[in-house]
Formats: structure tokens, C-alpha cells, sequence
DNA sequence: CAACTCATACGATAATCATCGTATTACGAT
DNA sequence: ATCGTAATACGATGATTATCGTATGAGTTG
């Protein structure tokens, strides 16, 4: 295979916003989705690097592509191939330099309601007493 | 005018989601509309009570009433009427606590892309040298 | 009461978007 | 080369939504 031996070589291009044109309606746009925001705090959530099947995300795989194509348009996340799967990450300093706390507060903002939803609904699978 | 007289009698009941119910999706997604982007801004900016009518948005009256109810809905501003005005406010405080640090840096990145928009396009019609 | 003003409600319309299924491409392994 | 896997592209579809114009309601002032 001559040239592609160990070198990095996308199939397709990724599109991605620089840093500079990453917009403030789109990225708030793009986490309004409850599918996308969950993508983003798993992301968060310590996996920096995972393939998109590696979500357990509750729509088609097709759907799944469009949402982190609508992520990385957004210049949330940064795409690229390893074979055939693709890897996201958070573009966590581009965001942090165009948008300072923004990320941070939608993840803690969700967290915070994740825990009262809890709270509310005691786990009937492991309710408390 | 019998009891009208100086008391505060609504002509229309306004809901508002009371400050526990405010979710972050609806926030997101209020905030992603950028004429509504615009009145928050607006709001935030000194100007804490305005009737709809002050703001100078490029949008019908219609439309205009469908954004901040959509705001309101979403518990970001809390309307009142005053006479036949409409009176809108920031939740500051309901939002700081359900979702803290989101306004703010919301409105710390419009800013920011404001000043380099503006930076951009050196204003034709007041070029600096 | 009548006129005026601010805002709403009610459709209507066009655009956007989330969702899906299916066919296709890209890559790796057999 | 053939197969399998991961993901995309391509429509298609239904839901949501941003927009408007016009008619209506509520309140103030003449």
C-alpha cells in the first residue's frame, strides 16, 4: 500500500471552523439539543477521545451523525479518523479563549439538574428511604 | 378608576416558570436566537425594566411579542404590565442559581465577538486612522 | 364614550431541523 | 479479492419555529 503505511492519512476531509469563527448562536445552538449536550458532558466526562459508536445515544446511527456533524460545525468538538472509526474531542481551549466559562457553566448547569431530577425521582429500580 | 387606583392589577395573567422548573435546553435554546440574544443584551445592559416597545428590534411587533414570550417561557425575563406597557426584566438571581455563571459568560462572548466584528469592519461611516 | 396606544391572539407561510432508512464509501482483516 | 465494520450521503418526512399581517383586547387620555 505504498504511501499510507503508518502516516495519517484522512479519507475525507473534515470541515472544521478555525478558532476565530467559532460563533456564539451556533455553539448555543448546537448544546440546545438534549442528544448534543449529552455527547458534550460525556466528552467532558473524562473521554477525551471516543469513536462515535461509543455513545449509547438513543437515536439512529444516521441522526448520530448529523449531531456531531451540527457539534463540529459549531467548533465544539475536533474530528479526525483512526481507520474507520472517528474520534471527537472538546475543543475545550478554542472555546475557553472565544467564550470564557461558557462550556463550564452549560456542563455544570446540567449537572445541577441532572442531581434535582434525582433527587426528585428517587430511583424507583434503587429508591432510598 | 375605584380600586385600580394605584394598585398593581394585571390585565393579563403572565406565566412564568417558577425558578426550580427554568431548564437549561429552553435557556440554550432561548438564548441561541440572535434577536433574542439581543434583547437579553440589551436588558443586561444598564436598562433593567423596558417595554417591549424600547427595544429596537428588526422584526415586526408580532414577532417581536413571540421572543420575549419565549424568553419569558423559558424563565429568563419576568414581565409585568405597567399601564398598557410591558415591562421586562433579567432573572439574574433565579438564573445565577439554577445555572451558574451561564448568563454571564453568555453575554461575556456576545460582547466579545461584538468588539472583534467590530474590529473587523473599521465602521466605513466613522473610519479611524 | 371615543380615540389612541401598546401589546396579544390567530392563522398562514416558509425555513429550519431532528429523525429515519437505504445505498455507498473508506478502511482493515481474512 | 472478499468480507465486515464504521461512518456518510442522500432523500424523505414530520415537527418545530421564525416571520408576518390583521383583527382584537386592555388601558389611558381626550
Amino acid at each position: 500500500m505504498a504511501d499510507t503505511a503508518g502516516t495519517r492519512r484522512p479519507g475525507r476531509r473534515l470541515e472544521h471552523p478555525r478558532a476565530g469563527e467559532i460563533r456564539v448562536d451556533a455553539v448555543l445552538h448546537a448544546l440546545a439539543d438534549p442528544v448534543r449536550l449529552r455527547i458534550v458532558r460525556d466528552l467532558a466526562d473524562g473521554h477525551e477521545d471516543m469513536a462515535c459508536i461509543a455513545f449509547a445515544l438513543p437515536v439512529s446511527k444516521s441522526t448520530s451523525t448529523h449531531h456531531f456533524r451540527v457539534l463540529r460545525e459549531a467548533g465544539i468538538i475536533r474530528q479526525y479518523y483512526e481507520g474507520t472509526s472517528r474520534m471527537s474531542r472538546l475543543r475545550t481551549e478554542d472555546l475557553e479563549t472565544r467564550m470564557p466559562g461558557l462550556l463550564g457553566a452549560v456542563l455544570n448547569a446540567a449537572l445541577l439538574a441532572e442531581r434535582e431530577d434525582a433527587a426528585a425521582v428517587p430511583a424507583p429500580s434503587d429508591g432510598e428511604r
